[in-house]
DNA sequence: ATGCTCATGAGAACCATTCTCGCACAGCGT
DNA sequence: ACGCTGTGCGAGAATGGTTCTCATGAGCAT
């Protein structure tokens, strides 16, 4: 699901996790990353640096940290997932379309505007899910 | 991708598809049901009332209807699509995270706002994808 | 240092979706 | 009504992302 649950889990600060060279490689490159990634893309990426890790721990280490609230996951249309580290507080994203680049935007707005509708129709423990996409500014120059 | 999209294509009337009993069945069967139902359900449930159709065909007309833009798709948290006979204006889901059962709310305010943050950070063709998940009101008087 | 776990990794398994390709049939003109 | 033609169909294989299995390896508390 992607950056957008109104009640997540009170999503507890000892996580228990164990910390390993796999995971920190991970977070890592992570950080230096912006756009949402696919695990696949992760994967290669830790392998071209020099960091050889599963795929399957690649998996199960993005799951984890999910879990934890430390990324936002989003579906592509392909059904392809795609990790982005992110702030814990809830907001959602303006990602381009053609280079990926995202932008976090929290608006209460819209979490007012969610929780209303949920409410009109009898909806309980409403949750939204909102993404914007769009072409930036930088791409839409850099077409011919 | 979800029943979202601002810059929807012209969607031309004429589709120049041709009108078999496969695609009939798998079509009423759709206006019978409401709620998403994946391409796997459907195929099932075609069988189960006796209108063998091949799965591969399923998904195709599915496609086609997607794109001739009579359905709308939705994908869960695990990668599966959901498909449902829509209206064909502009509108979101109000979706039922128990029974599946949902509402199409439509609401300017969303769409000004999505339209306003992809403007504030220079971002052009914007489009947003919004759904609203939550527990109906039928589902919570049946929790014990 | 020791031991109890949890994490890792290679590959297989899974599963939704798409492709292949030969055959059937809807739509259209006559 | 008849035949042509290209689109749609179906079974099974292929694809590709994700998850599982299980033996081995490495944190972390004591």
């Amino acid at each position: 699901m992607s950056g957008a649950d109104t009640g997540r889990a009170p999503a507890p600060e000892v996580t228990g996790r164990r910390t390993t060279r796999q995971r920190s490689a991970l977070l890592a490159l992570l950080d230096e990353l912006d756009g949402f990634r696919s695990a696949q893309d992760l994967h290669a990426l830790l392998r071209e640096r020099g960091d050889p890790v599963g795929l399957a721990t690649v998996y199960r280490a993005l799951q984890a940290m999910v879990d934890d609230g430390q990324l936002d996951v989003l579906r592509s249309a392909d059904g392809e997932a795609g990790y982005r580290r992110c702030s814990p507080s809830h907001h959602h994203h303006l990602v381009c379309r053609s280079c990926g680049r995202t932008v976090e935007v929290a608006d209460p707005p819209v979490e007012r505007w969610a929780a209303r509708v949920g409410a009109e129709h009898g909806f309980a423990d409403v949750q939204h899910q909102v993404e914007v996409f769009g072409t930036c500014a930088a791409c839409v120059a850099a077409r011919s």
